[in-house]
DNA sequence: ACCACAGTATGGTCAGACCATATCGAACCA
DNA sequence: TGGTTCGATATGGTCTGACCATACTGTGGT
């Protein structure tokens, strides 16, 4: 097993080296979102590469949220940095879902996980319980599974907003858009939503009263209700 | 406002459809990781499409850790199927963080939240206290900031293992390489580990004792030290 | 049984072409 | 002066075809 102090050749792709200098060039520039990257083509030509190894790195970066391409001409157009965490987080779940990479049940810990910390943080934070009591009216004019869920997802991300913390907010979002389908089937199965719809009202009510150990209780108690199967242990 | 019934004509870029293709046979035929996809070849005559449309594909693919592309020939070459959610999650992390499109704070914030969790969890499993140990003894021989940070990332990994969801496991490990610069910061700025490994034991013994509560104790009052300036909250 | 070597399938890279789209700008008309 | 039209241009999107490096496969010779 000695390799006689050789080590392999290290095989960077191309694409690999283009991205590492965008990111360089991201770092060292202080680049953020709103700002341009320079044009396929001209960036091919001073790195010396293909413009395939160029768009190779642009899907990458694309992929993981981080820039947007727009074709056409003028101040909008080309490759331009984003912000966007929550659709390749999205992405990466559903991927990993389907390839069974992940089972259902450590992404509903995981919701459950965030959501009492988002929903004790937004009772300290105490800000954002409008965006939260549109979305249990909304709940209550639902008229199938799809819209409740709908309304149920938009009340729930609104609880990771108003934590204040964009990371988790995001990834709240992604685990929910995931788990849509799934969602979906547990409300048809449960029939009923009453109890679910009181348990937004308890969690609203803690929240907008700044009891973070209530809201944190309501919610644990809120998804157990919606998940009785997977709360078994 | 009124489009007269019209609406944009949906631009769909070959290689998405390429991919919306891959993902579906994953999910019809139940592929996993280790099976293997077409050649790009193969797959690019099959649908119809370019070669380069099939290697976008694949890039964005592997971005987000579901492929694995091995050049050569023979069983493990071609386009493998892979369940590498940590490493995508971390080139997602370090890029946003690069772009300031997530703060440090927010990053940090979410350790808490996962390591309280893991913590308590791991406790109640009551497994993987080997590896705890390992790292903690790892700890007392580090002779730099840099060593010292190693293995403490082991040891917190180690913990969100012990925890049993791959998922959350795999986003602390994202966060702890994302922060790696920052952790080697923070360290050399506290001068003193001794506050940083007595923690760790007092962790090590609550998970070992199944104390779930004070595991959570012990882990936010870790992080505490470990990081004052930023929970002056 | 072993080994050397040609064959071949694979991804990696490149060059060049063409298309679709969106803006810019100049010419033209009112 | 003001507006419109239409060509020029810059951009990403796609395709074709070629060549290279790699790593297995199989064949043939020893």
């Amino acid at each position: 097993m000695d390799d006689g102090g050789w080590r392999p050749v290290k095989r960077t792709r191309t694409f690999e080296d283009v991205l590492a200098q965008i990111e360089r060039r991201i770092a060292e520039d202080g680049l953020t979102a709103g700002d341009r990257l320079p044009a396929e083509r001209q960036l091919a030509e001073q790195l010396g590469v293909s413009r395939s190894s160029v768009r190779e790195a642009m899907r990458v970066l694309e992929s993981l949220g981080v820039v947007s391409s727009q074709v056409g001409r003028g101040p909008d157009a080309g490759a331009v940095l984003t912000s966007r965490p929550d659709t390749a987080l999205t992405d990466l779940l559903r991927l990993h879902l389907g390839m069974a990479g992940l089972e259902l049940r450590e992404v509903i810990d995981a919701r459950h996980m965030i959501e009492q910390w988002a929903a004790s943080h937004a009772a300290s934070a105490g800000a954002g319980t409008a965006a939260l009591a549109a979305a249990v009216s909304g709940m209550d004019g639902a008229r199938t599974a799809e819209e409740f869920v709908e309304h149920d997802t938009a009340f729930h991300c609104a609880i990771a907003d108003a934590s204040g913390n964009r990371l988790i907010a995001a990834i709240m979002r992604s685990l929910r858009d995931s788990m849509r389908r799934y969602a979906v089937e547990a409300v048809e199965h449960l029939g009923d939503t009453a109890i679910l719809r009181a348990g937004h009202v308890r969690i609203l009510r803690a929240i907008e009263a700044g009891d973070a150990d209530e809201a944190a209780r309501a919610v644990s108690e809120h998804l157990a209700h919606a998940y009785p199967s997977l709360f078994d242990h």
